[in-house]
RNA sequence: GCUGCUGUAGCUCAGGUGGUAGAGCACCUCCUUGGUAAGGAGGAGGUCCUGGGUUCAAAUCCCAGCAGCAGCUCCA
């Protein structure tokens, strides 16, 4: 036996004898790092505190301390330190249900991003009020603070341990060859509760602190639909109370910035029973929002050279035949109106086809390419009633869509072109946490056109043009819709949800089934790439995703009221009613607050509906032809003459400043005010 | 679609074990109001999600449906 040699992250070395484990390293230490140790991680890979290595290297003791941050940065708590607790949490669950329910099977049990779930085979349904129950049954074995024991062993005693167990054996059979096999035990009585499990865990069942079981709902073994439904526990476990309670109240407060509950309570949206689910009444508010949207949107698309159309919204099935989406997503279409002549039609699931349309209206030259074809356009998906989800997952939904056909030799700067566009409107709302996604075809035959050298030569385009903008992407293979490569935004919302946002995908399908010509300068004809955009996604789920972002404080140029003007007093409203007319003739969204509140209530009202700028008037402000401006974002206020403030406010509306962050009006905001034109850093340069 | 939870006034929610409903905010009316997050008084407002069933009697118990929420699956 030979010493193992190991290096701290202090850079200082230990040299203990072959067999040591993680808590003689942390005792080496000092004790109370032993104490507090929860495993140990050599050269990355993570080992039980207890557990005898074999092999030394760079040396780091896993504990629920945050580093070197403080108190509270639960956020931060070493994320190794609580998939240990949550995974010991799971197994504790476990053996707290069996014992409840002796005919539960189990299936898997994984430590997951807030806390851990365990996958049950249990006839018997099982609902949150079955959690007391468990909860103190799995108290109990917490308090009991029995070790958690490795026992390891060969193939053949593991299967024959498992044996009656159809899923403990499966899970046996994926097992790679050649790697150990353990069980993990409760205690030291051979009879106690003893799960086929990989590991590592915490030392012992004391050591998992703060528990609270979430919820309860099904999944499917193997994630597969046609496979039996389990049902799934998801709980979630903390190194304390004060952690836990801090996670939940952090719950409680993405709840209040949920696009659902401002939605409702910024009268921007409203679903009815009546209307059906997963389509949306857009009220006033909601209203004023989209079409600013669209306004931005084709703005730029007209600086980009977008030409605009416009379709209908329903279609006969002949067109549906000819894309192919028919019959191979009618299942997310909704069903045909027929007519009185058998006619079939479908509301329209996609634009494409109809611009596709559009470009065969007359023949087409290689003059008029790049041809990029603009619309928002209003879909309809039927949706499965239980992927619904507020404006983020809808049935009727209205797409910032757009189709760019064009040569092979053109792609690459279409593409770029695309990207620069959504990065525009991404840096524009200051949207930071988002991911792309860049998606490429396998070699399954079935699911992917036969090209081979389109699709090689088309996604080493996008991959070069990703690289070239310096954004950070990363890779899936096989995940490339049928036609083309693509790449996606991915935006997680409040809950932590993702969806995508924006797309722009590739297409060599569709060409070909619309037999899209174009005559090529030696009189030829050739067939164009089509090139899919939607750099803002669909209303729906931009307006969610911005809604949660900025929790509800639109800036100026967004906001359904721009500026609420409040007297101080009755006397003062005429001199109020004055400067709204006024904004308004500038076409600027102005109210005056002449309602019978108090004035502090009405000051009160204007920030808890997140009015971006109040002016506020009294006689002071009315002897100097002046108004005290108090904006939603900046603790600040000032006064300043109306001139000045007109101006200011037009300026922030006709830019699109994102005066709703603080940091656009830096070291007292009423000198940017007054800059007015001076936009530097409020926004992208024009693509 | 599947598993679980939920459905009471515009909103947020109370209403042990069956006896035809209540609060706060919002709304309306009146009074009050000269300075930065709730002035006062009064009033109006409910098919208790829908449809069946049990019962002398159902918001409450049972069944079915619809809708919402979380998750699974799916997402051209």
């Amino acid at each position: 036996m030979t010493d193992l040699r190991f290096t701290l992250p202090d850079k200082s070395e230990l040299v203990l004898p072959a067999g040591t484990t993680g808590r003689q390293i942390a005792a080496s230490i000092g004790a109370k790092l032993a104490a507090a140790a929860l495993g140990v991680a050599v050269d990355g890979e993570i080992f039980d505190l207890d557990r005898p290595l074999a092999a030394g290297g760079a040396a780091r003791i896993i504990t629920a301390q945050p580093r070197g941050v403080k108190d509270g940065e639960i956020d931060r708590l070493d994320r190794e330190a609580l998939a240990l607790i949550r995974h010991s949490a799971s197994h504790v669950m476990a053996e707290a249900i069996v014992s409840l329910f002796p005919e539960a099977k189990l299936v898997y049990g994984p430590p997951v991003e807030n806390g851990f779930y365990y996958d049950i085979d249990l006839d018997r349904p099982l609902g949150s009020d079955d959690f007391p129950a468990i909860e103190a049954a799995m108290a109990k074995i917490v308090a009991a603070d029995k070790p958690f024991r490795r026992i390891e062993c060969t193939r053949e005693e593991a299967m024959a341990r498992v044996a009656g167990d159809a899923y403990k054996t499966e899970n046996l059979r994926a097992v790679p060859e050649g790697e150990v096999i353990s069980f993990y035990r409760t205690g030291d009585d051979p009879g106690a509760f003893t799960d086929l499990c990989r590991g590592p865990h915490v030392p012992s069942a004391g050591r998992i602190g703060a528990f609270k079981l979430m919820q309860v709902s099904g999944a499917y073994l193997h994630g597969d639909e046609k496979q039996k439904q389990l049902k799934r526990v998801y709980g979630t476990a903390w190194p304390t109370k004060t952690a836990l309670e801090a996670y939940l109240e952090r719950l409680k407060l993405a709840q209040e910035r949920d696009h659902r509950k401002l939605g409702q309570d910024l009268e921007i949206f409203s679903i009815a029973d009546e209307v059906g689910s997963g389509l949306i009444l857009w009220l006033p508010n909601g209203a004023v929002i989209r079409q600013e949207l669209e306004a931005l949107a084709a703005e730029r698309e007209f600086l980009a050279g977008y030409k605009r159309v416009a379709t209908p919204h329903i279609t006969k099935a002949a067109l549906y035949h000819r894309s192919g989406h028919l019959p191979y997503y009618q299942g997310s279409m909704y069903p045909p109106m027929t007519l009185d002549d058998d006619q079939e039609y479908y509301l329209k699931p996609m634009n494409c086809p109809h611009h596709h349309m559009i470009y065969l209206a007359r023949p087409r030259s290689y003059r008029e390419l790049p041809l990029r074809l603009a619309e928002y356009g209003d879909c309809y998906r039927y949706e499965k009633s239980g992927e619904l989800a507020g404006l983020l997952r809808v049935r009727g939904m209205c797409m910032n869509d757009a189709h760019i056909y064009c040569s092979l030799d053109q792609v690459r700067e279409e593409f770029l072109g695309t990207i620069n566009l959504s990065r525009y409107y991404y840096e524009m709302f200051r949207i930071k946490d988002f991911w792309i996604r860049l998606s490429l075809h396998s070699k399954d035959k079935d699911k992917y056109i036969a090209n081979e050298d389109l699709w090689e030569k088309s996604e080493e385009i996008v991959r070069d043009v990703l690289k070239e903008c310096g954004l950070p992407f990363e890779e899936r293979t096989g995940e490339a819709a049928f036609y083309g490569p693509k790449i996606d935004y991915q935006l997680r919302n409040v809950i932590g949800r993702e969806e995508t946002a924006s797309t722009t995908q590739l297409d060599f399908a569709m060409p070909e089934r619309f037999d899209l010509v174009y005559t090529a300068p030696d009189g030829t004809r050739r067939r164009p790439l089509v090139i899919h955009r939607a750099p803002l996604g669909t209303h729906e789920r931009m307006i969610a995703f911005l809604l949660e972002h900025l929790g509800g404080a639109f800036p100026t140029w967004l906001a359904p009221v721009q500026v609420v003007v409040i007297p101080v007093a009755e006397r003062f409203e005429r001199y109020a009613r004055d400067i709204a007319a006024r904004l308004r003739t500038d076409l600027l969204r102005a109210e005056v607050d002449d309602s019978a509140d108090s004035f502090n209530k009405k000051i009160r009202n204007a920030v808890t509906g997140k009015t971006p700028n109040v002016w506020i008037v009294g006689g002071k402000e009315q002897a100097a032809e002046a108004v005290t401006w108090r904006r939603h974002c900046v603790a600040q206020q000032a006064t300043m003459k109306l001139a000045e403030a007109y101006e200011a406010l037009a300026e922030s509306r006709r830019a699109r400043l994102m005066d709703n962050f603080p940091d656009v009006h830096p070291r007292g905001w009423e000198n940017a005010a007054r800059r007015g034109s001076d936009s530097s850093g409020n926004g992208p340069e024009a693509v």
